[in-house]
DNA sequence: GGACGTGACTTAACAACGTTTACTGATGGT
DNA sequence: ACCATCAGTAAACGTTGTTAAGTCACGTCC
């Protein structure tokens, strides 16, 4: 990652100041001459400590994987199966809004190149989450008996991406160009709610 | 659209130009040096009939608009609402496969600028057809009576954009990276499968 | 039929971008 | 006193979107 290992907290702020630059300009408009401008240090600087631009951008998806995995997990405070299901899509439309620049960097850049090991051991853990209450939920009967959480757990993943990119695309429900986004966020919310109603109702007999 | 009116045919191929380009590229492969290379001007041709990059992605977008809507229109051949609502779905995700460049850039791209009326009229007519097909079937009682059309379209668009999206992105079910085409195609038309019968479900009594 | 305007197109240049090469100092061991 | 090492920089290269200034053919007027 780093060209020579030198300065830790250096490398930090690169990472940091990527991080605010791509959400106050969304990833199109981070530059490294702006990242160096914002730490204080000549653009070549940055290349001691990340090989280029790409290397950078790899660093600052895999950071806010954790950070993203950490809020949905946070989000789970227990109630019915449908119940911990809702809040987890309602967690992971609402962090996309917040952090649009970087949901978009996350989901929607074109191939990046590696996610670390990390990351990839988050997102499995999401997931597997994810999973494990839907399986909860079918044991203790909530849910329908028999339902494959492997394909229950892909279609809420699809469904809270598919609400958060549309959303954040401005191409929303027929109506093209930028809404309000109260107005989107509210509308995002029913929208997950009617999707949590529509899972529930599916799964029970 | 056109600084100056001048030739019509030129202004095509233009387009045309661009349009294979970003589906051999990507979107963000695509310069005007590149067009102009294709169609044999040189670049400062392009702005005798495009204001700028920015406005000739306008024009090649509203034409892919209009291509897609065409698309999903032709392949509703009948059957039942909800064999009708699977086909539009399965559409939509083919469409989008097969033209992952355009796609990208017609539904992930930042904000570009003017998506034009007849555009915007293509997208409301495509959402309006998906409502009326689950009117249809509401009243043919192959649906729950009572059911919100306009969210069941909604929730149908999303699912689609969202399935699309993460497919093309290759960070599909916890399992980053890019995948082989195939197995992604498969996968996909598997689980809207698993939709359309949890859609059915759901709008059962 | 020569002057002239117009219209289509190009050449040359600009600033900003990612990136590389070659450098400047400061530090610290021998 | 020397000199290697290390952190950081200045200057440049090629490429990008875009603009200003030009070229050149063609039709029209006197």
């Amino acid at each position: 990652m780093a060209a020579r290992p030198a300065n830790l907290r250096l490398a930090n702020d690169i990472v940091e100041a990527a991080a605010s630059l791509i959400e106050e300009r969304g990833p199109e408009g981070l530059t490294m001459r702006l990242v160096a401008d914002r730490i204080g240090y000549s653009p070549t600087t940055i290349y001691l400590y990340f090989k280029n631009k790409e290397s950078l951008l790899d660093e600052t998806v895999n950071r806010a994987y954790d950070w993203f995995a950490d809020h949905l997990e946070r989000v789970q405070t227990g109630g019915s199966a449908i119940e911990r299901l809702r809040q987890g899509a309602h967690a992971y439309l609402d962090w996309g809004l917040e952090n649009p620049g970087m949901y978009r960097l996350m989901f929607e850049w074109g191939y990046l190149g590696d996610i670390s090991e990390d990351a990839i051991f988050a997102r499995r853990a999401s997931w597997r989450r994810t999973r494990n209450v839907i399986e909860r939920g079918v044991e203790d009967g909530t849910l329908r008996e028999g339902l494959d959480s492997a394909t229950a757990a892909d279609t809420i993943w699809v469904g809270a991406h598919g609400l958060t990119s549309l959303a954040l695309s401005g191409r929303m429900f027929g109506n093209p160009g930028v809404a309000n986004p109260a107005v989107v966020h509210a509308r995002s919310h029913a929208l997950i709610d009617a999707l949590a109603d529509s899972w529930e109702a599916a799964w029970r007999a």
